[in-house]
RNA sequence: GGAUCUUUGGCAGAGUUGGUCGAAUGCACCGGUCUUGAAAACCGGCGAGGGUUAUACCUCCCAGAGUUCGAAUCUCUGAGGGUCCA
């Protein structure tokens, strides 16, 4: 959620930045008024509550005392009345403040480039260089089927689209690709955490996915129970309502959970191969900083993913993210795109965001920041899409005849 | 599934004849005295959010509803935990 006091500080600021983000001023205007509003009905309704703990005081020294207090009764009995309405009043402002606060989307940082759709988004650096082929690369579902690695058709008659079977060495090395992930990032300091992958409203609401995006979630309906869209949810809201000691941070993990998406606004995207499932596996990072260290952990996490990809031998781009293309809870982005020669194009393999305090916010996770409790940063990454990176490892590994040749560091893992 | 108990501040743990309880006490933690330094001892501070220049003031004792002038304390519902029965 964004800072309501910086708000009410610093509209102009504010409602700048957010618009780059394409947010409407009017609606941030409409948040200050609320919030004034909110402030104006808290204060009415404090001093009437006031007024009644005062006189319930009074009532029970009168009681004691031996005194008449049936004038005092009527008094209290007449301002109950009024309290009631002032309760109702806040309670109202409360709710429309919070519906709005919390369909806002993070300012972008200072340093996000403006644009409107990924085109804008701008190259930082490429590693490794595709390598030429002497025959014309093929795509990854075409090899997958060839070499009896995946199984589109069974998957779809166990659940529906988008989803896929694994046989043989494509799930050895789906397996093999988890537990080097996780291995490489334990040695980098992310400590491994094997989290619950169903969550409650709360959780979700903490990291951002509730409530604008409960279209894009697997919901389990009898219990208001969801299926977790990325380990970022539970692992983030691992310290929810904490207050954590300085001396603590940085906090840095990494998991692996299967991830659910409904994948709602993709109609027709990738409707072919393993690019767009809605269940994959992914290995995550998250980090919890203070603000001072965010920046620094986040190129520790970029690093920790890139260099994943480096030692797979896959050739791989960082891009940043324009302000267009920035995900609801980022103040921040960069993708990682893997290179795939059978589409003959970089795709999304990675995504290393830092929410700032936004997510913070939300989930109420706090630091002791000397004498008083201040905001954490967040911050999380894949690293990474498991689906995706076989996928570049077939694309990228294959031989003319079609057998896809395992790199060398995911050896250990399959014998 | 049935019965019963339980849910308090970072932890442990008082508080159940409703009033001055945001809450004893211990531990932990922070500051100080003492010490060459540390430990011990002693003194002081120490929950969170809102609000204020700062006070005042408001809210929070699992969640929600109720009784009452007034609820951590009483009633109901729900959730979590324990024990017993099945």
């Amino acid at each position: 959620m964004i800072d309501l006091k910086l708000l009410q500080k610093d509209f102009d600021a504010m409602s700048a930045k957010l618009s780059r983000k394409k947010v409407d001023t009017s609606l941030i205007a409409d948040l200050k008024q609320k919030n004034e509003e909110l402030k104006k009905a808290k204060t009415e309704f404090e001093t009437l509550q006031a007024m009644q703990n005062s006189m319930s005081k009074e009532f029970g020294i009168y009681k004691k005392e031996g005194r008449d207090v049936s004038e005092l009764k009527a008094k209290v009995d007449a301002n109950k009345i009024n309290i009631a309405a002032a309760l109702e009043t806040q309670r109202e402002r409360q709710e429309e403040l919070e519906t709005l606060a919390m369909s806002i989307p993070n300012m972008p940082d200072d340093n996000v480039p403006d644009g409107a759709d990924e085109n804008d988004n701008i190259e930082i650096k490429k590693v490794l260089a595709p390598h030429a082929f002497t025959f014309a690369p093929k795509e990854h579902w075409e090899l997958a089927e060839q070499n009896g690695w995946i199984d589109f058709e069974r998957g779809v008659k166990l659940a529906t689209s988008r989803f896929s079977v694994s046989f043989g060495m494509g799930a050895k090395l789906e397996r093999a690709l988890i537990n080097f992930m996780l291995n490489f990032n334990s040695k980098r300091g992310f400590e491994e955490v094997s989290v619950p992958v169903i969550v409650n409203r709360n959780a979700l609401k903490g990291t951002g996915q509730l409530p604008k995006f409960e279209d894009d979630l697997y919901k389990i309906d009898s219990q208001e129970l969801f299926l977790i869209p990325t380990a970022e949810v539970p692992v983030t809201n691992l310290f929810a309502d904490e207050i954590l000691e300085e001396s603590q941070l940085p906090i840095k993990m990494t998991a692996y959970t299967p991830c659910f998406r409904k994948e709602a606004g993709a109609a027709g995207r990738d409707t072919r191969g393993m690019i767009r499932q809605h269940q994959f596996h992914k290995v995550e990072l998250v980090a919890i900083t203070t603000p001072q260290t965010s920046d620094k952990v986040f190129d520790e996490m970029l690093a920790c993913a890139s260099d994943v990809l480096t030692a797979l031998e896959l050739p791989h781009r960082l891009v940043t993210l324009c302000t267009g293309d920035l995900g609801f809870s980022a103040a921040k982005t960069v993708d990682i795109e893997v290179w795939l020669p059978g589409q003959n194009t970089y795709r999304e393999i990675s995504s290393v965001s830092n929410t700032r305090d936004f997510q913070a916010r939300r989930a109420k996770i706090r630091y002791k920041d000397g004498d008083k409790n201040s905001m954490v940063h967040t911050l999380n990454g894949s690293s990474l899409a498991v689906g995706r990176t076989l996928v570049a490892i077939m694309e990228n590994f294959q031989n003319e005849d079609g057998t896809i040749t395992i790199p060398k560091v995911l050896e250990p893992y399959i014998n």
